[in-house]
DNA sequence: TGCATTTTGTAGCTGTGGCTATATAATTCG
DNA sequence: CGAATTATATAGCCACAGCTACAAAATGCA
């Protein structure tokens, strides 16, 4: 029988670490669910440093998606108080916009770093921390922090 | 000015950099699309391993969604060739269902006995490897293998 | 200045993954 | 056996993130 309806002790123990579990998977959909905008961000604010602008166009072009996609995703920033756009003078983060810009570089240098660390070859380490920064929790990041340090103090 | 567009030759380099990068979200995105299905095979795969059925009504309540929600999905698995069900008999993976199920959950261990290593919390471990464990590549795969071993000699 | 090009926006479609509400089928138990 | 419970399925809604096709605005150059 499946554990779940139960009212055995052990049942019982069963139902928490079953909830615990469906929670980390609620959290993982959360996270799911912001890494478009932690993209969109990230790459704006590296846009307006290096070039002063962010074109919708441009943002479209290095996503890899069609200028319509990255036309709605910035409407969704907007809407969610990330950005603000200036008809044909681009786009520009909002103070919340660049805390999370700021934010999502930091976990990607961190997780390139720790990959590149691990041994991962370049090309993979790249490729991989795209996905998996998004889903690297405050406690992740600290242990990061100290591993790479030691790391060059060793 | 933004490259893209100009044909000298350090924008041409610009343009295969930014060639790249698109290419990196693309596969990001994809694994992000096969994401769920890795959850489910993997659920789906334990449930029957340690009850002999894997029902829709378990593997909502274990993935924190509503039933239809798991039916949905439950449907994408047997439309792509991943799962059968046999009416109020449960669900049951194919062969190809298994494989995924199985690279999954090695995926899932490795991430969290790597996370363990680099001194994440457990309870953190546990968290983020929910949502890492689907962006980690073969090559990566492979670095972490190493590293476990090594970790475990030293 | 005026026309061609480029950029941006919008409409409307697809598929995915959530949800609630409702219907139906199976199981269980008095 | 029949009624209550449980499990499953379906309908219909929403939001997101893709896409193509098309429209409109801005820019730039002849």
């Amino acid at each position: 029988m499946v554990p779940g309806h139960s009212r055995t002790p052990e049942a019982q123990a069963g139902a928490t670490a079953e909830a615990a579990r469906a929670h980390r998977f609620s959290q993982a959909r959360a996270a799911r669910s912001t890494a478009t905008l932690e993209d969109y961000t990230e790459l704006i604010a590296e846009l307006l440093a290096t070039y002063g602008e962010a074109r919708t166009a441009d943002i479209a072009r290095r996503l890899g998606v069609a200028h319509p996609t990255a036309s709605k995703t910035i409407a969704r920033l907007k809407r969610e108080g990330l950005a603000v756009a200036r008809p044909y003078r681009g786009i520009f983060l909002t103070e919340a916009g660049r805390a999370m810009a700021e934010r999502a570089r930091a976990r990607h240098r961190l997780v390139v770093e720790v990959l590149l660390a691990l041994g991962v070859p370049p090309e993979s380490a790249e490729a991989d921390a795209e996905g998996i920064e998004h889903y690297v929790s405050e406690e992740t990041l600290k242990a990061f922090e100290r591993f790479v340090r030691q790391q060059k103090s060793g």
